[in-house]
DNA sequence: ACCTGAACACCGTTCAAGT
DNA sequence: ACCTGAACACCGTTCAAGT
């Protein structure tokens, strides 16, 4: 039994269970252990949570398609670290939005990319491949926003149901063709009509786009001189 | 007392004390009524929160800035309807984040804009300013995608303490200037270097600033003739 | 018609006590 | 050193009972 091991734990679980499933007295259980017993190894469950986003974005780490530092441009560099990101969040649908909602450590943490070490990788990255101070610092904020709207959107759209609350043993009723149920679309005619595009699914594409884009934005940041 | 009351009261409490802070019983308290009462007007807590999304969503419609069809092309007609996004953010940060993070009632209603009467109003907008559906379709992705991560970052440097749990009374502690402590900031020496940019506050002129680049990216989609 | 009291099955967390 | 039992102060929710 170890911190970590309690960690791992919880996050299986919520992989398993929902966000909301995740109970002191239930992740004792399943460490075969009672609930009391996990204040050894965590003060509380607020600092479990942390530990649980950390473990998520640290292990980024262990992906070897993640550098850190470039090795073929700023730009692949910044590919490389979003697709990582966006593998994390995709194997731990219900866990990501953790990612977002926990309380940053300070205000310039911007999830999802809000350890020190990150940020540290990510700033001297850019610095090394000629990036201005405040270039890449405005990088670092264009950058986590794109990451976390596409990110958490992507995610909801797979197991999501993350709410402050939910049932444990959801099951999840309604036939998908028709959410939000028709009688109600129905009145809204444009909507109606464009149900087909609307459900389809081009998150992939979308992520490459919107990656694009940013990277486009970038180029133009780096090469200005003055940066309000 | 209504179901309209009960949620204006959640929406006011949540203000002051915090999504954690929200109970059933402290709710009802609020009220001057036991926490039993409120189920004559609402089916459970869930219900709750979606009726509280649903309320500050739906609040723009008394936004007179914000337009229900363009009257001087679909640029204004987009920037005014982000502006009170972000004004209804910024005046509840301690509610908006709910509006990301309950489960849509589709996988098609994306958040922030996630109710059938907004996505009415986007889509024929755009249709009848020129695009194709499946251009409108994509600028309606874009644009969340957007939306979402900008103010879900800026609303977490207000007020946000928007975790599954926390302290109702948390008295917030640690003086700012020393946030995520200084001795585990000093091992990085970037992160160490570009503190004061890093804690700057650009949120406004960073969101004109996305703002503008998506509306170009909208343009472009805008003058295609096929969109996979 | 609307609210309450009492109860149920849970929570997170503390702490003295066991081994 | 590590875990447990019992307890405390809370939760959301149900339901018979009050008025």
């Amino acid at each position: 039994m170890s911190r970590d091991r309690v960690i791992q734990t919880a996050i299986a679980f919520i992989d398993e269970h929902g966000l909301p499933g995740l109970t002191m007295r239930r992740l004792g259980n399943e460490l075969g252990v009672e609930a009391m017993a996990l204040y050894r190894y965590v003060p509380g469950k607020e600092e479990l949570l942390d530990g649980v986003v950390e473990a998520l974005i640290e292990s980024m780490r262990q992906d070897e398609d993640v550098l850190d530092t470039p090795s073929d441009g700023w730009q692949d560099f910044l590919i490389r670290l979003a697709h990582g990101v966006r593998r994390v969040a995709l194997q731990h649908p219900k866990a990501f939005p953790l990612v977002a909602s926990r309380p940053p450590e300070a205000p310039w943490l911007r999830p999802p990319l809000r350890s020190l070490a990150w940020v540290e990788v990510f700033l001297s990255g850019l610095l090394a491949e000629g990036f201005t101070e405040d270039a890449a610092v405005a990088a670092y904020r264009a950058y986590t926003s794109v990451l976390l709207g596409h990110l958490l959107l992507e995610v909801s759209n797979h197991g999501a149901d993350v709410g402050p609350l939910d049932a444990l043993g959801e099951d999840s009723g309604d036939d998908p063709e028709e959410a939000a149920d028709a009688s109600t679309v129905r009145d809204y005619p444009v909507v109606h009509r464009l149900r087909a595009q609307l459900s389809q699914d081009h998150a992939a594409t979308e992520f490459e786009e919107s990656l694009e884009e940013l990277l486009g934005r970038m180029t133009l940041l780096r090469n200005e001189h003055s940066q309000s």
